[in-house]
DNA sequence: ATTCTTACA
DNA sequence: TGTAAGGA
């Protein structure tokens, strides 16, 4: 598939998708044209950068940790022994933020006048 | 119509 | 990351 559909298919834009490329993320084929091909794998392993985004790490964390992902799979099995350690520094850093968003919605609680702070998934 | 690269009021 | 320019 081109950028584009990729673009759509995994939530985000061409741009991002250049991007990560860039960031030694994604390695997309060339087509005759010039133009980036990615086979549909690659909706998984967009998804997976998302996430991991998201969660604070920074791309170049991200792309070591990309090649231990296997094809297609939700659950994360095996990992590359060699980054255990650094991933659990990731681990403690989600942690942390963890803990201050957690702090945060707490002080949002009380001015919302909002009691338990656990049971607010509705 | 799409994508590509480069660059930045 | 958005967006514009200039090509293919």
């Amino acid at each position: 598939m081109r950028i584009s559909e990729l673009a759509r298919e995994a939530g985000t834009t061409p741009r991002a998708l250049r991007y990560y490329e860039e960031q030694g993320l994604l390695r997309p084929a060339r087509l005759a044209s010039g133009y980036r091909h990615y086979d549909p794998q690659a909706v998984g392993t967009v998804r997976h950068i998302q996430l991991l985004l998201s969660a604070g790490l920074n791309t170049s964390a991200i792309a070591e940790i990309l090649p231990c992902i296997p094809d297609g799979v939700t659950v994360l099995a095996p990992t590359c022994p060699e980054l255990l350690d650094a991933l659990a520094v990731e681990r403690a850093r989600i942690t942390t933020s963890i803990d201050r968003l957690a702090a945060a919605r707490d002080v949002l609680d009380r001015l919302i006048q909002a009691g338990p702070a656990a049971g607010d998934q509705s």
